[in-house]
DNA sequence: TATTATAGTTAGCCATTGCTAATTTGTCAA
DNA sequence: TTGACAAATTAGCAATGGCTAACTATAATA
């Protein structure tokens, strides 16, 4: 049940879009994030090989509540992350892509050190 | 003469060697990072095939200027992250851990931030 | 000298994760 | 009904970056 980087990147972005709009598509996802269309379909296989999210025979997406949680966590990494940096004066811009990467790859030790120290800042 | 994660993660692991000692050979370098005596042959081929570093006939390794001026801003990197997080609470392994792969992946506006931001805590 | 240990290279495998080309499937309008 | 478009899939390529197996070359030792 290992999701590395792409996986979790899809996740994510799955988890916004359901946030938007009630029906998510592979096609949207593929949109969002700049992707073929194969690759979104592979990404999408494999999560819901792997149990994150689900899909209809419609092609619409759902999480579920393993993907929920996952894709939640993920999210709250990126936002408070853009937030730590925005306050460090980043612009917005650069700190949400730094955020983008940096999140799918530090620990929950120092993620959590970063929170607490963001909301100290100032 | 674009230098990937693994590549900076040779060049550095090369630029601490060298600090420690006269001599540094592949050998000392996967013995460093844990890696296979062929992932460092082809390892050192590049970076040599790039320009950041230079080998002798006995298979001896140093940096050249390029290299040099590379190797110290990453390690700048990964000295100041570890610094950063270890301020923040965050145990030293853990720090030197995640620092090790953040710093290849943030901005120089982001690292310039967080630089400028780890003097003042405290 | 002959054997053995050490260092390095070559060949080629595997996983991750993008891509294009081409195909299938389904819907919708002429 | 048919033609066209949109969505999804399949097949297969490429780059990065680990790995093992097997080879070569050199150095140390019995």
């Amino acid at each position: 049940m290992v999701l590395y980087e792409s996986g979790e990147m899809y996740l994510e972005t799955i988890y916004i879009l359901s946030k938007k709009s009630s029906s998510v598509r592979s096609v949207d996802v593929g949109e969002y994030m700049g992707f073929s269309k194969p690759s979104v379909s592979r990404a999408v296989g494999l999560l819901k090989k792997e149990g994150y999210i689900l899909t209809d025979e419609k092609g619409y997406i759902t999480l579920t509540e393993t993907g929920k949680r996952k894709a939640a966590q993920v999210y709250e990494r990126h936002l408070v992350l853009t937030a730590f940096l925005q306050k460090l004066g980043v612009d917005e811009k650069t700190a949400s892509e730094d955020a983008c990467r940096i999140e799918h790859y530090i620990s929950e030790t120092t993620f959590d050190a970063i929170k607490a120290h963001t909301e100290n800042i100032k």
